[in-house]
DNA sequence: GTGGCCCTGTGA
DNA sequence: TCACAGGGCCAC
C-alpha cells in the first residue's frame, strides 16, 4: 500500500525520531524480514544514523558504523571501490533499505517495550526502539554496502523519480511503451513510486482509460498524464499520504488524501464528475477504477 | 502479456 | 467461509 507519498512520509516523520542515535541492538524476530546482509548484523552495533530518505518506494536509513567496525567491513567491500557511486545514495558506508510493501510500518517505542504482535524487527536505539512491523511479511529489510547496490536487480532497473524528472521526459518513457498505460505507470523501470491509487487516480484526473495502449496516446495526452501525477503526487504528500486501512507515519498519524479519491475503491459508485457509474476491470493483475465518461 | 505466489486481516 | 487487498517476482 505504501506508495510515493506514503514513504516519503514515513521518511520525514521518522527521520527526526532516530537521526543522530545510535544502534545498540538488533533483534530479527521473523528471518525472512531480513532478505540481505545478515553478515552486516554485527557492524550495526554502535552505528549512527545519518539520514533516513526515500528512493523509489524504497525508504533508507544511512549509517556511520563505528571506527573499529569500519575498518572489519573494510574487508568485505569490493576492490578499490572500483564502482560508479550510486546518485541516489548520499555518502555513508553503510545501509538499511526496508521495503514496506503492503503493510510495513515503523513504530518509535519506549525502551524494553515488548514485540508487539506483527514485530519483525527490533533496533535499540540511544532512546527508544526502532520496530519494523508488518502484518503480511511481504516486507523486508536488507543491510547494504554502497557497492551491494550495483548487484542489487531491482535497484537497478528502478526508473526516475517522478518529481524530478520533467514532465517530457516522463510523457517519453510512458510513451514508448507497448503495454497498457495503467500497466506503464505502475512499472518501476518506467517510473517510481507509483502503485494501483496514483495510477488509478492520476489516469482520471488526465482523462485517460486505463486500457489504452501507451504507445498510441497523443504526446499531448502523456504530457498532460505526467503533469497530472506529479501534481496528485505533491499534493499527496502535503496531505501525509492515503491511508486506506494498515498505513499510518512514523509518529501513528494517518494520511488524509484518501479524502481526494475520484476513483480508487469506487467501484459503481457515482462519478465525483459526471456522475456516471464507475466501472472496474482488471489490468496487469491489479483492481483497475475508471469512469467510461470522462476517460476517453 | 497473464496468473500464481508470498501472507494476514477484513468485510460481505 | 471466502473473496479481496497488492508489490514484486517468477513461470508460462
Amino acid at each position: 500500500m505504501p506508495e510515493l507519498p506514503e514513504v516519503e512520509t514515513i521518511a520525514r516523520t521518522l527521520s527526526p525520531q532516530v537521526q543522530g542515535q545510535h544502534i545498540h541492538t538488533v533483534e530479527v524476530l521473523l528471518p525472512k524480514a531480513l532478505a540481505f546482509g545478515k553478515e552486516y548484523l554485527p557492524v550495526l552495533r554502535g552505528a549512527r544514523v545519518q539520514c533516513v530518505f526515500r528512493r523509489a518506494k524504497v525508504l533508507l536509513v544511512g549509517l556511520v558504523p563505528t571506527q573499529e567496525n569500519l575498518a572489519l567491513l573494510a574487508h568485505t567491500a569490493s576492490p578499490a571501490d572500483s564502482f560508479p557511486r550510486d546518485p541516489h545514495l548520499p555518502d555513508c558506508p553503510l545501509f538499511l533499505a526496508f521495503h514496506l510493501k503492503m503493510t510495513g510500518r515503523f513504530f518509535v517505542h519506549p525502551a524494553q517495550s515488548p514485540p508487539l504482535k506483527h514485530t519483525r524487527i527490533i533496533f535499540t536505539l540511544d532512546d527508544g526502539s526502532l520496530f519494523f512491523d508488518d502484518i503480511r511479511t511481504f516486507g523486508y529489510c536488507r543491510i547494504m554496502q554502497p557497492h551491494d547496490f550495483t548487484t542489487w536487480e531491482f535497484w537497478q532497473r528502478l526508473g526516475p523519480e517522478p518529481l524530478t524528472a520533467t514532465p517530457a521526459q516522463l510523457a517519453e518513457r510512458l510513451g514508448a511503451k507497448k503495454t497498457s498505460i495503467k500497466a506503464a505507470l505502475l512499472d518501476q523501470s518506467t517510473v517510481v513510486g507509483v502503485g494501483n491509487i496514483y495510477a488509478d487516480e492520476s489516469l482520471f484526473r488526465a482523462r485517460i482509460r486505463p486500457d489504452s495502449r501507451a504507445s498510441t496516446l497523443p504526446h499531448k495526452k502523456l504530457l498532460e498524464l505526467a503533469k497530472a501525477l506529479q501534481e496528485i503526487l505533491m499534493q499527496a504528500i502535503r496531505e501525509c499520504g492515503s491511508s486506506i486501512r494498515d498505513y499510518r507515519d512514523a509518529q501513528g498519524n494517518a494520511g488524509a488524501f484518501q479524502n481526494n479519491f475520484f476513483v480508487y475503491g469506487q467501484k459503481n459508485a457515482p462519478c465525483k464528475v459526471c456522475g456516471h457509474a464507475l466501472e472496474s476491470c482488471t489490468l496487469a493483475g491489479r483492481t483497475t477504477v475508471f469512469c467510461p465518461h470522462c476517460q476517453k
